[in-house]
DNA sequence: TTTGATCTCCCCCAAAAGGTGGAGATGGCG
DNA sequence: CGCCATCTCCACCTTTTGGGGGAGATCAAA
């Protein structure tokens, strides 16, 4: 039995939604909230297994009411976004906040059941034009790769570990330490790698890294 | 009617998924093919709106097929990878080579159906894992911008401005040339963005432009 | 008005980086 | 075996970078 939770400011709407999921007999609604507040205090109460977030609502958006429930709470419950259309500008906000699932409105009610099913498994369900642009950024971030990675090709192994180091911030000292070489071959390394790459400095190198996925965001902390 | 194309080198697999496929009024299986090559001359020929493709086969496997035919091509098709389970590997290629979708062959018949209507419709489909996973991807790479552009804000304006042309590989020089400014204020800019971040030079400040989201990867050419 | 923040620019100086050229050692390959 | 790539290091040099001051102008806020 899947416990739901249905949120949005509009009673009529919110009944509705739960209207069409209680008839569904492995799910069960347990609790409803009018607001973000709401939704907090009623999710700590019933723990429910799904939550279905309007994100217009007065008092506390539904994005900032996600992220307060699933960081603060012991966050056993899984949170899909629900919005009238154009998500444009929340859906990255809402992903970020933790989001398992991001739907419109409008969508037939079986696949709104399909979609709390498929959450509830553990998986995670978008609207489609929003898979399809989160595939075509992802796509494009590995995409770019491509012809610069045939050029990271032209270096040789110990190159690429020295610039892997100069991407990660370190100097030529640091390197030369963290490689046990002498600071005259990291400099030697160095001039190589930049000269093959058509590179001026460690900056672009760095650049370069992250550009052709050498190094990646969200591998380093940047703690330096 | 929505065109579509099936490429599999099992012959049973094949005609199975083009048997439930023609069962729909609206879509017709107008081509099939058993190996990577074929599946691009069929592609060729016939100009399929849907192509669902296997990613194991002989000759050339479907994600090189999948690559050709989405460049060479008129690129009128659209690609839904299809394959056995544990996508883990190639669901990167996939989506890098340019697929719409990627399903897993044990959905049930009404779901493949459902996927080729939503990538006939300019949508994409993903299996309710692999979309976990895109978004936990996704997530990350914005959410580790989140303590970090703290940081960023006890800068200035003008030294975000020169902190974001130092990510795209400047010299001290070259941004005072386009900020319009003289080369010591910019030296000035850049040590105080240096001490105020807590970094030492500017290869260290590209690394963090890139970890809080200041600069982002694909948004660059790396032509220097 | 005074204060503080910001932007602009200057000086001097030390450290780091990058280029050039050379050189010895290793190991693979024809 | 000689050849070539690679890794290692050196010396010498120029350019860039970054730090430490100081200073004038502007502008908004106290």
């Amino acid at each position: 039995m899947i416990r739901v939770m249905v949120v949005d400011d509009q009673a009529l709407v919110r009944r509705g939604f739960a209207l069409v999921l209680d008839n569904e007999p492995d799910i069960e609604v347990v609790a409803e909230a009018g607001t973000g507040i709401e939704a907090i205090n009623a999710a700590r109460e019933h723990q429910p297994d799904i939550i279905l977030m309007d994100i217009r609502m007065p008092e506390m958006d539904g994005l900032e009411a996600t992220a307060q429930i699933l960081t603060t709470n012991g966050a056993t419950s899984r949170v899909i976004i629900l919005t009238t259309f154009d998500p444009d500008e929340y859906v990255f906000r809402a992903l970020q906040a933790g989001a398992s699932g991001f739907v419109l409105k409008d969508i037939p009610p079986e696949s709104l059941v399909e979609a709390v099913r498929t959450v509830g498994d553990g998986g995670a369900m978008l609207a489609p034009g929003i898979t399809k642009r989160l595939i075509s950024e992802f796509a494009q971030k590995l995409g770019t790769g491509r012809n610069l990675a045939e050029r990271l090709e032209r270096l040789t192994s110990r190159e690429r570990e020295v610039l892997t180091a100069i991407a990660a911030g370190k100097s030529n000292a640091e390197i030369a330490e963290a490689l046990f070489i002498g600071p005259a071959t990291v400099k030697t390394h160095v001039s190589s790698l930049l000269s093959k790459l058509g590179l001026r400095d460690r900056a672009q190198a760095v650049v370069f890294a992250y550009e052709c996925g050498l190094a990646n965001v969200g591998e380093r902390d940047v703690g330096f």
